[in-house]
DNA sequence: AAGTGGTCTAGACCACCAG
DNA sequence: TGGTGGTCTAGACCACTTT
């Protein structure tokens, strides 16, 4: 082959070669295949496994071991990373376990439920190309004490990624939360959360019964597992019924 | 030149080239030369302007966009992204460092500076006996972008183990933020942190400049090093100007 | 000496976008 | 149509580590 011929003649797959091979190493290690400590094949077995240039298997280990999951050592070789022991400030929990694990009655309704086609800002979000088919929800939970009227403690608008959850509307979410059913279906690997403080929008005040001088925080969370992005979410909390809290080991340490 | 000639003959550097151009495109973001959206030079400009292949100049690229400086965007080009400000949830950042990182100017006034025996509260945050001493600041974080007035961004109230770092107090905290000394005195290795949405006080509307109507994040935050806490902070940022950023694996994958 | 990763080149083809 | 970024190749030289 003379040229610099580009995609493989023998696969017209959208997906870049060098995924190919981040695609083929991620699954490895995440099935436990290649526990930690596994030497991975050199970037010259790659070359000869996958049929590429050295360039591209290169671009494939450096890229993964930038995102931590591989360690490389020149003149040695590469290896499966440790998993990180550090636990997070904000752990995916299930809002439903916490207030049953406060002794309180949990409860939720379902206020809106559709497939949409991704807006550029969901495809950014979602790393996905626009017009692809995602799910929305939008639910507000409840948390009962006692006998005491059930107040609204988190607006949970959230956008799943069709084709990796392709069942997920088929539930009313009201035996199992959103979180529940994903977790159940997905183990996410990586996790990305932004909180702020705002000011309700007249839409919050309604679906949270809060006034309009009562900040919230909005929780803003993005998982991953493997290549995608399966689930954007947006939780607001009114901030005089709920907090965040975490409690790690610093990263570097 | 006909080989593949790595390291330039005329030049013998250990940085690699990539990085080279990295460097002088940081330079040129963080010191505001290239103000955010300004289009940076293409990768063909910048293999004539640093006589490098077209591969060195867009992993440069490449690797920029991925830290979050550029935005590339195929058929149209590669510019300043807007930088964001928020701080990490996941470690301990100078709050001077992330300023000066985004290309803007840090500045802080100190509003208190005291030694003080600590009451029953302050006693159980830090897990000591009542009546011990503590050292407490109060300072006020400014961020200055271009030539525009600087912005108070975080309203930092924290107390010190005297204990533990009794030079604490010696330090006028205009050449290194309290952080940045603590940081070098001692490693934590635990962190503990809890946030919620306030509306400011009286006292937090004069010292961070904002409204009464404009929520505010409180971080909440415990240090410790070995068995002691080091230190207790309460982090005010006014939700406009500031949010809080995680991004990890979870714990148990 | 052989193998590893780190870097680099000088080409190439492609999809995309603007004028 | 010409410029942009995205990808890829088939070589190359180097520092490094292990055998």
């Amino acid at each position: 082959m003379s040229l610099g011929t580009t995609s493989p003649a023998t696969a017209p797959l959208a997906r870049p070669l060098y995924r190919h091979i981040k695609v083929f190493v991620r699954e490895h290690v995440e099935s436990g295949a290649w526990p930690p400590g596994h030497r991975v094949p050199s970037e010259n077995e790659l070359v000869s496994q996958f049929n590429v240039s050295r360039m591209t298997a290169h671009r494939a280990l450096r890229e993964l071991q930038q995102e931590g999951v591989l360690a490389r050592r020149p003149g040695v070789g590469t290896f499966v990373r440790e998993p990180s022991r550090r636990t997070s400030l904000i752990d995916i929990r299930n809002i439903a376990d916490e207030i049953t694990a406060r002794g309180n009655r949990h409860s939720c309704s379902v206020e809106l439920k559709a497939t949409i086609i991704a807006t550029d800002q969901l495809a950014t979000a979602f790393d996905l190309d626009r017009g692809t088919e995602l799910f929305h929800v939008v639910l507000v939970h409840r948390e009962r004490t006692g006998h005491d009227k059930a107040v609204p403690v988190q607006l949970e608008n959230r956008y799943v990624n069709a084709k990796v959850v392709s069942d997920f509307l088929e539930h009313d979410f009201k035996s199992s939360t959103p979180t529940a059913l994903l977790l159940a279906a997905i183990q996410p690997d990586e996790i990305e959360h932004t909180v702020t403080a705002i000011r309700p929008t007249k839409e919050h005040q309604r679906l949270l019964e809060v006034k309009s001088g009562e900040p919230c925080l909005s929780l803003h969370r993005r998982s991953w597992s493997g290549e995608h992005v399966v689930t954007v979410a947006e939780l607001i909390y009114p901030a005089s019924r709920y907090s965040l809290h975490g409690r790690h080991r610093p990263a570097n340490v």
